[in-house]
DNA sequence: CTCATGCCTGACAACGTTGTCCACTCCTCT
DNA sequence: AGAGGAGTGGACAACGTTGTCAGGCATGAG
């Protein structure tokens, strides 16, 4: 019946043959809080105590169970970032400066893309509150966050970047994309042109609506008109980009004269404005949001609006652990610089 | 004494003020379990019932502890993932991609970036480990990873990627490296090139020093002496790449013959490469292991040795389920294998 | 030699959930 | 009308850890 030809279990086994504290604490001879004491460094315990212990958790394997602890303790020591591509160029070193600030203060990450869905962002919002993470950095998909009030009642710190809350109030880190926009086109017109156009994320997306805003201040500034028809607002695929671009580039619409130049309103769309053979030929200008690898490298090189994604990141990530650490004063909103980065493609002149 | 004045919690509240299910119990007066059941959509609960829960819990914003849940269940839903850098544009579309695989067999994933450091990668491997993930993926940095033994025995599933474990047996999935790199040799030997540097990471990666037996093997395989000065292993600050390149370029070792042609050892030596102007000028042909954006725009466009790093990362992503569906049979190694894209820059005949 | 004073140590409850198991109600069939 | 069954609800223990608190065992002083 015995099964006495095993080998004495050395811990109890469950699913996963886990020894936990009391096998410690069994092997060792000494009291269960012994071992915890030991375990967490607390004081109190004798050398020779401590040995014991210490050679019965490496017999065992043991690692302490986070899980138990957590629901003990009640903080996990691990903050979730939700945003819309972990594989965008632009967000890798936020989310990478997000990772260092956690780090420094001990914490793990917990990530999720919310591929620029606000269901799939809520989905995974309430997953790490469920966690319970004891804070949380987002980059919003979704145009609603009321979801959140009970998570942000029940003392989960939340900090925004890149693009602000909807229907609450919320830390935010942000770029200037207004003025940013506004300064890009403002050195086109400055280059001369007068026909320029603006290729764009979603509209709903509150930077694509920012630089939006931003391009169409420029124009009435200069006293320029805008035609509709340079303006295109849309998804990032390269397919829609560039079909936005040609026409643009040949006036195709009714009554619309060709665009000089393009502003491009994220780094996704600007990879793909630079395969225009317009754009490699010099025969429009370009100015792109957002800076990006080997940019400076290319034919003609690129003018961009540069952000500091990594910057962004930092800050919000600060702000984050300020708020983990009790400040509780209103919900703050940082907004940092572009710089508007010449090199070349932003400089040509206008043809037609 | 009482505080009676306070308006009647809804809740007890604790740390975070957070309610329980014994709150909501109360609130809907119902039981304990009977909760339980709602919120995991059990059956053998009356639609009068399950209404008056609901009501309770949007009430009392109450959200399922998943650390009481998981020390429970034993289970975590959740995978660690670590790398060496998720800014890396190598590693971020393999994150992604481990992302998407985790989401589907509805995990979360914690991760973690390494820095190349071995102890930290330890250090962040163990925290995972406490955080009872029910498995890890893996980009080593370590040389030694017998550290992992008792985890991998307590059930931890672990599957190696872009590079193997060491000194243990694990799965691990990745890309032919020695092949890769002796075919992009040989193709530079093809377009008659004769004197060709290495400039690769820190020999101690995996990657690393199969590339350069590639490249030594390709050599040798066309009757092709090295020159050891043509050799350059180091970390890929782009300082210290630049030197080698240059040096190997002006042929400044004693009694060493300039190169006419270089392979760049990964992305991020080869973006840098790049701008040495040798390179821009034609003067020198370059094949780059790893594809990169925009490496068709290039002047020259940039030939290279192109891995997929999303199929790595869906490929190790896909078997560490598997493990965690039960798979136990022997540790695997996933080959992949790698293209060579000739662009133009591998193609740029020798000149001196 | 006895007692006070520390310092260690361990028993026990609690964290919030889920699984087991039993009790109860309401219905249907005889 | 009573018995059996199906279906619903709840009490209780357990998961592995940490905080509280009380007890034990030296050591030193009186």
């Amino acid at each position: 019946m015995a099964d006495t030809t095993q080998p004495a279990h050395p811990a109890r086994r469950r699913y996963g043959l886990r020894p936990t504290m009391k096998d410690v604490a069994a092997r060792a001879g000494v009291g269960l809080k012994t071992v915890s004491r030991v375990v967490n460094g607390e004081p109190g315990v004798t050398p020779d105590t401590e040995r014991r212990v210490q050679e019965a958790i490496t017999a065992l394997g043991f690692r302490r169970n986070d899980s138990a602890r957590i629901l003990r303790k009640g903080r996990t020591s691990s903050i979730g970032l939700v945003l819309e591509d972990l594989a965008d160029p632009f967000y890798a070193p936020l989310s990478r400066a997000v990772e260092e600030v956690a780090r420094a203060h001990g914490a793990l990450l917990i990530n999720g893309s919310s591929a620029e869905d606000g269901e799939r962002e809520r989905e995974l919002v309430l997953a790490l509150c469920a966690r319970r993470v004891d804070g949380l950095v987002i980059i919003p998909a979704g145009d609603d966050h009321r979801y959140l009030e009970p998570e942000i009642a029940a003392g989960v710190a939340t900090v925004f970047v890149d693009r602000p809350a909807a229907r609450i109030e919320a830390d935010a880190v942000l770029s200037r994309s207004f003025e940013g926009a506004r300064e890009g086109v403002a050195h086109l017109i400055a280059h001369g042109h007068r026909r320029i156009g603006f290729i764009g994320d979603l509209p709903r997306i509150h930077t694509a609506a920012e630089r939006l805003r931003g391009y169409r201040a420029a124009m009435a500034e200069a006293g320029l008109p805008v035609d509709e028809s340079w303006v295109a607002l849309g998804p990032t695929d390269p397919g829609r980009v560039r079909a936005d671009a040609e026409r643009m580039l040949e006036g195709r619409e009714p009554a619309a004269e060709p665009v000089t130049a393009l502003l491009t309103g994220n780094n996704r769309v600007t990879v793909t404005a630079v395969r225009v053979p317009a754009v490699r030929e010099r025969r429009v200008a370009l100015v792109g949001f957002d800076d990006f690898e080997l940019a400076d490298l290319l034919t003609p090189p690129v003018t961009v609006i540069a952000q500091e994604p990594a910057l962004l990141g930092r800050k919000a990530a600060e702000l984050l652990f300020r708020r983990l650490e009790g400040a509780d004063d209103a919900p703050r909103r940082v907004e940092l610089p572009t710089r508007l980065i010449p090199r070349g493609s932003g400089e040509v002149p206008p043809r037609s």
